[in-house]
DNA sequence: ATGAAAGCGCTAACAT
DNA sequence: ATGTTAGCGCTTTCAT
């Protein structure tokens, strides 16, 4: 964008090779002389060039960029993925278009066909489909689907979600909990009913019989499990427990718990999933389930530099370890 | 991306036109009448086709994308305002490079270099250079700065962090404080700055004197606040309230205080700034200054279409307003 | 080791 | 109203 951009043309001109030997000298392509190499460089560095990624990416067909489609950038746990993400790219050389769903179905699908116009290499994907990735096999965009994954994705990363379920309900078990809520999202995303399926082990295993009364399901919204905790409260049932499938609804249970007098951990304990801030930061901290956003991010990169390199022979499917992070709420 | 993707010369040959004739109808340019637009629209339908950003980019030498730099994309609030911005100009249909800065200089100018080797329309830039703008002016790139000021910037959008700063002491004080600590972030920023004027003149309005004592710069992290709040207790500094220059430093403060017994808003009132979620769910909910992220995204966007557009004849600078959100601290 | 030239897909003169 | 054509900046055969 300055005002007259040099262009391989320029540097030929004032180094006396042609645009071909440029080129070469840029993409270290071999066949030149140490010399000339010299020759090129200096002028590329005196004159500021950079290359027009547009004309490259329109002879190369590779953009050396990628797309990532998110539900909320403004929820924490995916900001510090994006983040990740980018980190780990960015040594590439590849930059990131980040697309903001607002986990709605729509959206993620005029993204995702922005994205293929503007030619991602790749594209990184956590999606609120719970179906198949149907258009993603037509066209042969290589996609990594993280956190939620979609029925017959070829490559994907999440944490440990059933492990994660698992310790978070064995914590709460071994503190003696005998009734234990189990409060969760609703939608049909993978990673909840991999959870689910952990608490239901966990019961197993400890030998306590699942109470299929206390699943409160709703959105994974604060509000709404603060409302399905005071409905139980108010209808009186009894529990001593409670496991939510998210940091967001565990916050939203502590209130309603604490707004009827009760006490945080000493009448009922809780444990959320995330381990995002504001579970740190609360009244009675609370205990969780750290997800390492850190490694998720490296490893979607890893696995998805492999796919547009065409080096994955055949699926892809990584499982991140998670970890039990104790607070005050068990 | 497709296995075969198709291009003008295709559908060109398929509507039995030129390609001159598709590009027209495709771009809306007239010049066609209303029975070719319709056989050539059929066929871009049938057959999927999209253009070719790269090839459209280099011809035209616009990318239909911008890139938004900001600090640190895992705060809350510029989350919220980058999705503001991805929200505004998504009708315009311009994609968003996401850049993250770790608050680093030098990642900042690797950032900025490698957008526009992107060839990236303009930028939306939160910078944490305090100074100039230097390396913008040569290159005749669009860039408009939010929320954090440096000299010289052409465009700019801002919360009225002056008039913000005000409302907070003056909630401090009109509740009876009369020795309020100004806890904020020592880095040259002009938002910071612009601050702590509101901190001075709303003192100055109510005849009350700005006691220098009760300053504690620091960073505008979590800890160094704690730390500081802990320390001027500890040295028996006496002091009635504290204005924090944001709500993870008024946290801080709160905790500190918290430990060391000191009742919330009983002894010390408490003040912070931004409104992040975080602010309203702790144990006392801290009353804050809400900033418009809304707003400020959207007319970001406003300003760097405008600017993009060759529309802006002179330097463009918005303020946005604030309000003063009360809650338990005060 | 180096150069000439074709062509990626598109837009925009310039014809007609 | 429609077509022909040049050329954006680059990589990549194919020559030499």
């Amino acid at each position: 964008m300055d005002n007259k951009k040099v262009s391989v043309k320029d540097i030929a001109r004032l180094a006396n090779v042609s645009i071909a030997t440029v080129s070469r000298v840029l993409n270290k392509n071999g066949r030149y002389s140490a010399e000339t190499e010299q020759r090129v460089l200096d002028i590329v560095k005196q004159y500021g060039y950079t290359p027009n990624a547009s004309a490259k990416s329109l002879r190369t067909n590779r953009s050396q960029s990628i797309g990532v489609i998110v539900p909320d950038i403004t929820n924490e746990f995916f900001a510090k993925i994006v983040r990740s993400i980018e980190n780990s790219i960015l040594p590439y050389n590849y930059s990131v278009f980040i697309c903001d769903s607002h986990e709605d179905a729509r959206l993620e699908n005029q993204h995702l066909a922005n994205l293929i116009a503007k030619n991602v290499d790749g594209v990184i994907y956590i999606s609120g489909k719970s179906d198949v990735a149907a258009q993603d096999e037509e066209n042969d965009l290589p996609v990594v689907y993280i956190d939620r994954m979609p029925e017959h994705a070829y490559a994907t990363v999440q944490s440990d979600n059933e492990y994660g379920g698992y310790l978070a309900t064995e914590e709460l078990l071994r503190k003696g909990c005998k009734r234990i809520v189990l409060l969760s999202d609703m939608r049909p995303l993978s990673s909840v009913s991999q959870r689910t399926m952990g608490y239901i082990k966990a019961h197993e295993k400890y030998g306590v019989t699942v109470i299929n009364d206390l699943k409160a399901d709703g959105g994974a919204s604060y509000h709404i499990a603060k409302q399905k905790t005071a409905e139980l409260v108010e209808k009186g049932v009894t529990f001593d427990g409670i496991f939510a499938t998210n940091d967001m609804m565990a916050l939203g249970a502590l209130h309603a718990l604490l707004e009827h007098k009760i006490e945080v951990p000493g009448q009922v304990k809780l444990v959320g999933f995330d381990d995002i801030s504001l579970s740190g930061f609360c009244e009675v901290p609370i205990t969780t389930i750290t997800q390492n956003t850190e490694r998720i991010g490296e490893r979607a990169v890893k696995v998805l530099m492999k796919l547009m390199l065409g080096e994955a022979n055949d699926a892809q499917h990584y499982v991140v370890p998670v970890s039990l992070n104790v607070r005050k709420s068990t």
